[in-house]
DNA sequence: TTTAATGTCTCTAGCTACTGTAGCTTCAAG
DNA sequence: CTTGAAGCTACAGTAGCTAGAGACATTAAA
């Protein structure tokens, strides 16, 4: 059995990070010690490293959350495991598509700029005029693109 | 002058924000009607307008602040509109740099899978094995890639 | 064995950039 | 004058943690 330090150095997630993940159900909650400290089994902290892989890949906690109850059930069919990794691709391609059209404005901006006064920087009139710049990003779905 | 309904639609940008930026000091104090109600000039809506600007290329609300009140003062010299500019550049191909690598990760797992059952899915397999992925995606730096 | 250092406990608040709610008042049209 | 839309304030909630306070537990050195 392993304390929530060792676990969280094995799984490499921060302490308050675990506790904070049994709080919101994420993690079954934990036995204790005779002194109350919470103690890991070995399956804890694959279930752990799973939640750890997953967030580092981008899926939200709620899909990580579903994809742990199904990985729960090994005999069922995988096709909605599938699919949440598909949406979560999707997300990441609309990202990605919003993200290289900002590259392409900032880059124009910075490159664009003689490097006079704060009246003749063009990084100031791109951002004040919209229309100054060569690409549609107002139009691709904004945010949640952390 | 503008009522706070007006100046959203013409910014485009919704009613409750514009009072959030006035509350946060990223827009200044609106003067107000006899009746209390805030009161907007042209000014103000161009100062919006490169405010919602801003945010769409992925600023903070902090450098937007600090790129406000440089473009406050048009006889400075604009190197430091410029860092802003060229920081925010950077950040974001940071992302860009991430995503891709995600990209790859995510795509691997959702054709390789044969859409078995789940003790068979590859998709559940490699979250639960980081030595299944093909790239280093734990080492490009984490988050705030909202 | 005492003591000091480290680890763990709970609880609370804070972060970003909003969004939504409730319960009011003001305004413009008919 | 009435009605409905738009405005007001204040507070709560979102995601996914992170940090702090103050108290208790465990381990290792002296
Ligand atoms: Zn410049
Ligand atoms: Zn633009
Ligand atoms: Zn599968
Ligand atoms: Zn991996």
């Amino acid at each position: 059995m392993l304390t929530i330090g060792k676990l969280g150095q094995a799984a490499g997630v921060k302490v308050p990070t675990i506790r904070y993940y049994e709080q919101i159900g994420l993690l079954p909650e934990a036995e204790r010690s005779a002194g109350n400290q919470r103690l890991y089994s070995r399956k804890a902290l694959d279930r752990l490293t799973f939640v750890r892989h997953a967030r580092e890949l981008g899926f939200t906690l709620d899909a990580i959350r579903d994809l742990l109850s199904l990985s729960d059930h090994p005999d069922q069919p995988c096709a909605a495991a599938d699919a949440i990794a598909k949406a979560q691709l999707a997300e990441i391609e609309k990202r990605l598509a919003r993200l290289a059209s900002l590259k392409v404005e900032l880059n124009r901006m910075v490159v664009q700029c003689a490097g006079g006064k704060i009246a003749d920087c063009r990084v100031i009139e791109v951002l004040s005029d919209h229309s100054l710049c060569a690409t549609d990003h107002r139009h691709l779905q904004d945010e949640k693109d952390h």
